[in-house]
DNA sequence: CAGTGTTGGTCAACCTGGTTGTCCAGGTCA
DNA sequence: TGACCTGGACAACCAGGTTGACCAACACTG
């Protein structure tokens, strides 16, 4: 006898998703990052990583190495990260992550903790862990990887 | 002193959402529903919760009424639903769900909350709800409703 | 050192689920 | 009657992916 539907658990999911990262794209706008996607932060956050060609982004965030040259063309375009050709290997292309783009990580790894903090105040930090220790329950028997949201494309803020 | 950081919580949550939706649609897919999305589910709904027309469609999922036009004609076309212009308003195009489109809630719905039960019995039910409690916290307190998923565009099955 | 296979990148076309912007016919109401 | 509001549709566009085809460069093997 459950007093919430599965459908509306799945609407909750999604819906504190986005509460969240609408406030941090947001936020981030107000910090000199108007431009800025959730998936440029993620895609900066693989390349960081060790992300440090197309290939290897698109293996890290599970998408085609076609997306992962789009995306890099799109973070080239914002001035996040640069590319040259490795001198090892002609082919490769090698990903720098510039100052702005590490700005960009930092802020934003900064404001989702805000936000998240301002969570833990409300709920109690006890039940915050408690909570991400049962998303992670949900998440860890699935093929899905936390280091390769690929699945997590964004969607555009209204 | 967090164990997570913010971004964490967000993939975790999406992550969640993703696991929950992407059974549901597998699953849908073996019953006879292999072409169902589940956008075409949100709409389904809200159009058996008395959105009757495409601007109707548009408000209630807070999305545009071209996009509401469009989801309607891929309903139509998938034979979940049917239209007919009303005959007191000749501008008006009603809609109708089909049998096929009520088994198509039915059966996801019932799916949902198989997939809701099984996470119920790995957490415990007080756990679950009290999860549930805390997400609709986070839900609660945004301009963002329920009743409204168009922010929830769900993404292709990979 | 040739030949074969694998790998990195690119072009092009397409899909989903949205968005603007424009327009008009039909209904509403002073 | 005239001024507005509303339902719908057309066209073009966007983000963030997808396939498929292809080529040049590297790597491995005999």
């Amino acid at each position: 006898m459950s007093s919430r539907s599965g459908a509306d658990l799945a609407l909750l999911l999604l819906g504190s998703y986005r509460n969240l990262v609408d406030e941090v794209v947001r936020e981030l706008a107000t910090r000199g990052y108007p431009d800025a996607r959730p998936s440029h932060e993620y895609a900066i956050r693989a390349i960081r990583a060790g992300a440090d060609s197309a290939s290897d982004l698109a293996r890290r965030l599970a998408i085609t190495k076609q997306a992962a040259a789009k995306t890099i063309a799109a973070l080239v375009e914002r001035g996040y990260v640069t590319t040259e050709t490795d001198p090892a290997d002609i082919r490769r292309k090698n990903i720098r992550i510039t100052d702005h783009g590490i700005g960009l990580i930092t802020e934003s790894t900064a404001i989702f903790d805000e936000v998240r903090a301002r969570w833990e105040v409300r709920l109690g930090a006890a039940e915050l862990a408690e909570l991400e220790t049962q998303l992670a329950q949900f998440v860890g028997d699935s093929p899905i990887n936390l280091d390769a949201p690929g699945w997590a494309a964004g969607q555009e803020l209204r």
